[in-house]
DNA sequence: ATTAGTGCAAAGTATTTGCAAGAAA
DNA sequence: TTTCTTGCAAATACTTTGCACTAAT
């Protein structure tokens, strides 16, 4: 998914939704792709409150929800009590490394993991929707 | 990791930090391990409300973080917004699949998917510490 | 006009901590 | 005794919501 994608799919969403599109929703999505990376409410907040004072909190949390909703966002939870959003746009699937040290993300893609998931699944019967897969460990410089 | 196994090493690991064994924690131990399943802090300590009123919640949240410190549990994020924790003991390590109509939650593992992480750690420079595999999605009853 | 969104403050959850009293070493 | 632990209540941290006002359709 392109970033302008992500702006298309947002936009029929709301659209289809009967929601409105404002002004807010356009600037929180424009920063949330620049930042492109996993960002909790509160720091996509302090980030838009430089140029934007006037967007409250609870507008940023309602809107990353929105975008969770119409798939232009994944929730994650990497154990910090925080919930962050990664946007899908402009990549594939992918799943993290994660440092245990200095906190580094990497991400990555493995097909042979993801046909491998798909045939555990079967096996017990599921049917798979979304799933996640983090590695904890240190990276390379963390290793020194 | 047997139950008894577990004991030990809570023992052990009291022993060497210099913390104490008490009857609180033999208590909840105790309960944790018969459980066997994926408890919040708030589930652990409504069993033991019956049979022990004088464990309060704040005990029983301080010896879950013990029992991870000393690797007889594993804190588990499932999105729910809650930390629940997963005894180490009785079996090999393993990943989930979650339903999410009705929250029903399989165990599985599955080597070569373990094997193909460790490689991809590898190309990444990343010495691994332990990883989360999460599959999200219906199970067979809620497919109907 | 009508309906949805915003921003603020307040409430709701889950988690964590300070401290005096109690228990283990 | 000395040090750690407990249980309570209070404090935190993060998330969510009610509501009067504003903006989009």
């Amino acid at each position: 998914m392109t970033e302008q994608n992500a702006k298309d799919n947002f936009r029929s969403y709301l659209a289809t939704q009967g929601l409105k599109s404002t002004r807010q929703r356009d600037i929180i999505l424009d920063e949330f792709l620049r930042a492109g990376a996993h960002l909790s409410t509160e720091e996509l907040y302090l980030r838009l409150r430089g140029q934007h004072p006037h967007i409250g909190y609870a507008t940023v949390h309602r809107t990353l929800k929105l975008f969770a909703e119409c798939g232009i966002a994944e929730p994650c939870h990497f154990g910090d009590g925080q919930t962050r959003y990664e946007s899908s746009a402009g990549e594939e699937h992918h799943d993290h490394l994660i440092c245990t040290d200095c906190g580094a993300i990497v991400e990555f893609e493995n097909p042979q993991i993801e046909a491998l998931q798909e045939s555990v699944a079967i096996q017990h019967g599921f049917r798979i929707e979304r799933h996640r897969l983090e590695l904890y460990g240190r990276c390379r410089d963390c290793q020194k």
